[in-house]
DNA sequence: ATAACGCTTGTTATAATATAACATTATAAT
DNA sequence: ATTATAATGTTATATTATAACAAGCGTTAT
């Protein structure tokens, strides 16, 4: 469960390290306002960087958020296989790692001869505690 | 595979009739140019119809393009599982109905206690034709 | 019947998210 | 060193989505 090591440029380490010291997904505006200081001014820099990390599966959109996490997951290589949990309430957004999952979505075929490369699931419901 | 039969306001039966006939997923201002023949003249009379609609399940959001598709699944009842195949190339999308898979997902408990009530799942991949 | 309610409508304005296009500079590969 | 690739900085703009407010319609409870 180590963060995964690559050669980052200036702004994608800055972006990088925004979002893993956040404690939930940021979006772009969020990040861009907590980088100005850092010398970024505009939000093509941060969705560059944003683009980058994606592609490279250090962090990961959610989608029904336009938020970004950064990936805990060492074992979902280059992004092609997220899933997340995201409490309707708190909106607490889990990274979800489960082996059994993985293998059965990645092998899973459908009826219309089609291969998948990737799939992005976000499951919603409430956490633990806000279950309560 | 019928469509499903609610009560419905005018502009919410205008925007339905619009993701229907169409033959792919219809991005909200695309709807709207559509619809101002018809008297609908401004984004929030598009996207309250479009809410109502993902609310009772009669259409569905794309998350990653979003994009609105009507639902051809008599089984996804209000919207509470969905499923995709997105074409990167053709873009072409269509929802999966797989009853084993949305048994798994609707059953799918991860470790932290969490209680899913919805999830969405979106597979990219190579359509049959753009595979060739 | 009418008041109260919920829901939908219409409208203007604006917020939030994301990209195009262009000029320049840095880095890596041969 | 030369070339190719990737990253930067910048301005402007496109795209997606919501806030806020006024008004209308249909139900139903009194």
């Amino acid at each position: 469960m180590k963060h995964k090591q690559v050669n980052l440029s200036k702004n994608q380490q800055i972006v990088l390290e925004t979002i893993r010291k956040a404690k939930k997904p940021l979006k772009a505006y969020s990040i861009l306002s907590s980088v100005k200081k850092k010398g970024i001014n505009a939000p093509p820099q941060v969705y560059r960087a944003l683009e980058k990390l994606v592609e490279l599966g250090v962090i990961h959109k959610i989608e029904s958020k336009n938020a970004f996490v950064d990936c805990k997951n060492s074992e979902c290589e280059t992004s092609k296989a997220t899933a997340f949990s995201i409490c309707k309430k708190c909106q607490k957004i889990t990274e979800i790692m489960n082996s059994k999952l993985s293998t059965y979505l990645t092998n899973f075929q459908d009826n219309t001869g089609m291969k998948y490369e990737k799939y992005n699931l976000e499951f919603y419901g409430l956490c633990k505690r806000c279950k309560l």
